[in-house]
DNA sequence: CATGAGATCTAGAGCGCTCTAGATCCGCCA
DNA sequence: TGGCGGATCTAGAGCGCTCTAGATCTCATG
């Protein structure tokens, strides 16, 4: 910064400005610096402006897991919206089991970020709201007492597809839920509230988060007595774990059984089989996370902020009338 | 941090030591300066500690599209090295038209990253080689004269999948090619080198990025006269396309049409239809490209680092004898 | 009981930037 | 001609940390 000052010879503090386009400069001189620190090389270090500016304007993004498509689709959304408000981005990667999720968070904070907007955290609710104390937090698709929040509804998009499936005549539905650790227990609620709305009696199997754990628990019921006719998955990636066993037995997807997922995230989206899902709205939950995450950052006095919005059942091929 | 020195009474020196578990503080002070530290829940300011030590620690990470299931995969190599290294990984993402290129770039530089490792970047040779100039880059998935980097042999792996088809028995090939600006063109020579080793000429569409591109060239294909039997495709997510017209055409990939991929990234694994595919060995390209960052932060000087991985071919179900 | 080697700790400068407060310049009006 | 206000520029302190060099504290040894 020095050797760009004296080689348009002005002050360091004209660069400065300069480079920060702010007004107070000359609009000659501050060509000729930028053209001197071009000549140069030389790019401001973010890091000490941020640290002289006690400046905290970017904004950390926590994501749980590149491989699924959701969590892309929720990144499109944040950095569209701060894309506009020229605020810089700094992500961070978590992974299925939450092993890393403070190590993220603590990574976030170290890199000056004024809030975190974190899609996928399983920390418990207590560890993140003492975080959230520290450095705002907008948590995403999951709510969080006492913590700014955008979420879809999961108990109406589970009765979305529950009702979907009972309207096409099913009456042997099993819900094939996840965890219960990571707070879309309201996708099983919602799913059981529906089923015994209709005076049956729901049935749930606890899977795990690969697709392979939902095959597997599929072939289980399909073996069983009393299989299913239809299956709803807690997301995307199981309820292509149904699939991959239906089609394996020759079993044609909503026709000899009904499959529907939830997230509708691109995986959804095979040759031969458009799963039929629940439209979690990850990018706009994105968009809608990235504007609170600005409104906190300009009001940090305002009480909590919790968005919910609606999700939408996509209906594709795999779900039809029962055989 | 003075906070933090002043509760433990010791000095602000001695409270910066002890977060960094840097020997010379005795095991007793260590852990008073720790505990006081949690209560004030102090949180060590990465930024200033970079700029202070002048330190160049972190890495960089560039990655194309967070949609595309091999730049996970990419990710996942590095951070798997990275971990073991105790470095820092700085995210940032890039866009298929490679707008955000130099941006994401200038970001990465920003955030006072040591090396940046790339991959997917469409920027011209000249100007990320001036880039590397200034910032050490490692280039994944792409040679760049002067520039450390990884790759695998795509002109082999193009190769194989077509010896594969004539294998089979299919003399009726078309590769569908990405658009030439990213330096995948040795898939195209190889493919055709193959071809026209086998005694034919080799017929070769371009497409773009996108899986609707892919199926409207394949439709075309189809509905022109001399239709081919085998397509290779110079991706899966394009491979994917063609599968969707296929699908929906009523044919049965592998017996109808058979249709072979690149890169082997998770989408190819679809209900019913297993993608035949070359394996891009992405995450083990994560893995030598942050070997490789690792070098290069300790050895400046060394020359040039070009590693080329080899490909290998992965059949599955969608290429079979032609009908 | 002095002595110094090693362990432990501290003061203070400085990393690359921004900010505050004040200096300098210019044109224009009385 | 003098003076004044706004535009333009500058000096210097300080952000939270690390580093260097040196101070102090131990404790076995001569």
């Amino acid at each position: 910064m020095l050797d760009v000052a004296r080689a348009a010879g002005v002050s360091r503090a004209l660069v400065s400005l300069a480079y920060r386009d702010a007004h107070g400069v000359s609009p000659r001189t501050r060509e000729r610096i930028l053209a001197r620190g071009e000549e140069l090389g030389y790019v401001p270090d973010r890091m000490a402006a941020s640290l002289a500016s006690r400046g905290v304007g970017s904004v950390g993004v926590h994501l749980q897991d590149l491989h699924n498509d959701v969590f892309a689709l929720i990144h499109d959304g944040i950095r569209a919206v701060m894309e506009h408000s020229g605020r810089d981005l700094v992500l961070s990667v978590g992974d299925l089991e939450g092993a890393r999720d403070l190590a993220s968070l603590r990574a976030l904070q170290g890199a000056r970020v004024g809030t975190v907007i974190a899609a996928g955290l399983l920390l418990p609710d207590a560890e993140l709201r003492a975080f959230a104390a520290r450095t705002p937090v907008v948590s995403v698709a999951r709510a969080v007492e006492g913590v700014d929040s955008v979420c879809t509804d999961n108990a109406l998009g589970a009765r979305l597809a529950t009702e979907h499936l009972l309207a096409l005549g099913h009456r042997r539905l099993v819900f094939l839920a996840n965890p219960p650790s990571d707070g879309y227990l309201d996708r099983r609620r919602g799913f059981e509230a529906a089923v015994a709305g209709a005076g049956l009696s729901p049935r749930t199997v606890g899977i795990g988060y690969d697709r392979d754990g939902a095959a597997a628990a599929t072939a289980r019921l399909l073996d069983g007595e009393d299989p299913p006719t239809a299956v709803f998955a807690h997301n995307d990636r199981a309820a292509l774990g149904v699939l991959d066993v239906a089609v394996d037995r020759g079993l044609v997807p909503g026709r000899d059984l009904s499959v529907v997922g939830y997230d509708n995230s691109s995986p959804g989206r095979a040759p031969g089989t458009a799963l039929t899902t629940v439209d979690l709205r990850a990018e706009e939950l994105g968009r809608v996370a990235a504007r609170i995450a600005g409104d906190r950052m300009e009001h940090p006095e305002v009480p909590v902020m919790q968005e919910v919005l609606e999700p939408r059942l996509v209906v594709r091929g795999t779900a039809g009338p029962p055989a």
